[in-house]
Parts: C-alpha cells; structure tokens; sequence
DNA sequence: AAAAGACTACCTAACGTTCGTTAGGTTACA
DNA sequence: TGTAACCTAACGAACGTTAGGTAGTCTTTT
C-alpha cells in the first residue's frame, strides 16, 4: 500500500470539511466522513485534531476568516450616500451570492450556536461593515435606529438567497429572482424610496 | 373505542415532539428524547409512528397546520392600502415573535428541507398570505415585481427576530429591537417611504 | 557519509456508547 | 376475550475515540 506523496496539513483538512459542515450541519457530518474526503482513515484525523469539535470550531473559524476582509472592500465606494449605498448593496449581494457555504454556516451558527461563537462572529467578521453600514444609515436617514437599518439591508439581501428553496414553489417565483444584480437592484430601490423605488 | 384517560395518543406525542425538534432539528433529537418528554419508552413510540422519520413529518404537517389559518386573520384588515400593510404587518410581526418554535422549524426546513416537503408547506403555509401580500404589493407599487416585494416584506420582519441571538453583540443592539411593535414599526415605514421612513 | 534515533503522518483494530428499531411479554379496559 | 397501550430486553449499525503499530523523513551522532 503506497502512501500519498503529500502529506494533509490542517488547513487542508479544515478546507475540505467547511462544505461538509455548510451541507448537513455539525452532528450531520461524521469524522469518518470528513476522512474520507481528506482521503485518510477516521483514527488519523486525531493527529491534527483532539476532537470533532475543535476540528468544527477551526473549521467555522477558518470559514468566517478573511470574510470580515472581504466585506471591507464592499465599503471602499466613495460618493454621494446613495451612491454608497447602491455600491455596497450590490458588492455584499455579489459575495453573499457566491458564497452559499457561508451563508449555510451563518444561518446554522444563528439556529445552533453558543454564545461564545456568536460573539465571536459577531466581533470578527461582522462588527466593522456593521459600523460602516449603521453610519451610512445615520447620513441616509438621520435620526433613524442605525441598528435596525443595517439589519434591515441585511436581511433584504441575505433572506432572498436563503428562501431560494422554497421561492421555487411560491407564486411568481422566477430564476432570475436569484441572480445578484436583480436582488440589488431590489434592495437598492426598495432602501432608497420604499415600495414605491423598486418598481422602476 | 374511547382511549383510557392515561394513555397518550398522536397529538400529544406530536406536539411534545415539536419543541425538541425546533430546538435541536432531526437527528438532534433521539426517539428516547422524545419519549422520555412524552413520559413512555422509546419502544412505545412504535405503537403510534412507524418510525423516526414519519413522526418528525407528522410532527412538522402539525407544527405547520393552522398556520396559515393564523395567517388569514393578518389578511382580514381593510382600509387604504398602506393602512393594510401597516396592519399585515403589524399582525404577521406579532404572530411570529409569539412563536419562536415555527420560526425555528422553517429555519430548519429552509436549510435541510427536501422538495417535497418544501413544496407542501410553501402550498399549504404560504401561499394564500403570500398571494395576498403580491396583491398588496401591486395597489402599493404598480408595475414592481410583486414577488420580491413579498419576500423582501417577509424578510424584513423574520430576519429581525432570526438574528436576534448575534444581534446583541452588534453594535447599537438593544432589547426593545426585538419587541414586536417597534419592529413592525419600523418595517412598515421602511417600506412605505424607503430609509428616510423609519426614523420618524 | 553512514548509522542511530526521533518524529510525523498515517494505518488497523477495537473500545464503549448511543442510536433506530424489533420481538415478545404484561396490563387495563371494552 | 380481545385489543390497545405500554413495557423489558436486546439487536445491529454507526458514532467518537483510543491503543498500538508501521513506513517514510528529518536530525543527530559517530
């Protein structure tokens, strides 16, 4: 039996378990499972990592890195506050798009997770752009709850992927509804004129 | 044919079955839980369900059941247009801060959820209210594509009360912003006159 | 430069536990 | 007496995890 010329090394490891994870949740996903997508036996995932959970722990921690890097260019838009706010709202809906993986990891973390991770979450990859996005709302809307504003275009963006299974079956659902331009463009109007901006 | 008074039947189990479900999803929660909620042995529960997975759709057809009903009173406010979407979502708010389980279960099924059982809740949960607010949606907003509206309405509210656990390590995170009146309330301004409509 | 030792990354085999599920017996009420 | 509702006991499978072994690779010593 010949060994694979390269070793695994964490970061490998982790890398391939994030999609397990993302797919079927924590207790879903068995070491031997995630072995076996490494390509090694069960036992041998114990030398990098003394248990499942602190494998799941790097392994979110490893998926939620960077994220917070990713969003800060989404902030980099200069101009009028509208102006700022459509760019912002078409990057994040970009990236949220392409990512179905961290969006199924945010939405298990907001069903399953402990504090100690939420904080976490909340402190290293969504604190900044959150900030960012309440003082873009203060100059939009003076006087409005920022917090409550940054939520509000959050969820604009984030529950139209994350009702995409079942938009299929509800009436007027179309494929385009899915595609990032067409939800931004949505949100965009929708924040700037209410119901009455996202008809044009 | 009339059961002992001791005994338990189907609805019992169903719905001391929900909550554990809504908590901890489908394989979170072993039939010795449930039992042991519903005070019998694991084994009894073959008495009244197959097995494992007929009792969680069972479970999820009763948790989902007369919650369309509940949503047909959300529908029954008249008046002027905007004065009815106050009201839907006002009444829609409430409903579903009162009922953390539901929102739990549809978290859950959004992520897991297989078509069919997609299709039949999005048919037989959904569909009315969510024809009922495109139809809104179109007096409000003539022309604007009625279905994204709808979503974006729905996601405005759930999404409040989904992040609420990250929310209160994000910056400007207070109690009062899960409350179901000032969520509704602002909500409905958003909606009616965009951001510049929820700082009043 | 070569041998000896230590270390890394994997293996096989198995452990104890929990799981869904089944078989077959018991009890109480119609 | 029949049947519905429950029980005890146990099955096999899957789980996380551990023990102990092996084959390469790096480091040190001679």
């Amino acid at each position: 039996m010949t060994r694979p010329v390269k070793s695994k090394n964490k970061e490998d490891i982790l890398d391939l378990a994030i999609p397990l994870f993302a797919q079927s949740g924590y207790t879903g996903v068995s070491m031997r499972d995630i072995a076996s997508a490494v390509g090694i036996k069960a036992a041998s995932l114990y030398h990098h990592f003394p248990d499942k959970q602190t494998l799941y722990l790097q392994a979110m921690a490893r998926a939620f890195e960077d994220k917070a890097q990713g969003f800060a260019t989404a902030l980099t838009v200069t101009g009028t506050p509208e102006k700022r706010l459509a760019g912002f709202v078409q990057i994040f809906t970009t990236l949220m798009c392409k990512d179905p993986e961290f969006r199924a990891l945010l939405q298990r973390e907001l069903l399953d997770g402990d504090e100690v991770r939420l904080k976490k979450i909340a402190s290293e990859v969504f604190r900044e752009p959150f900030v960012a996005m309440e003082a873009l709302a203060d100059e939009l809307a003076p006087g409005c709850d920022a917090h409550m504003v940054a939520i509000s275009i959050a969820s604009l963006i984030l529950y139209h992927l994350e009702t995409a299974p079942i938009r299929r079956y509800l009436p007027g659902g179309k494929a385009r509804h899915n595609k990032p331009e067409v939800i931004s463009r949505h949100v965009t109007g929708l924040l700037l004129h209410g119901l009455k901006g996202c008809g044009k």
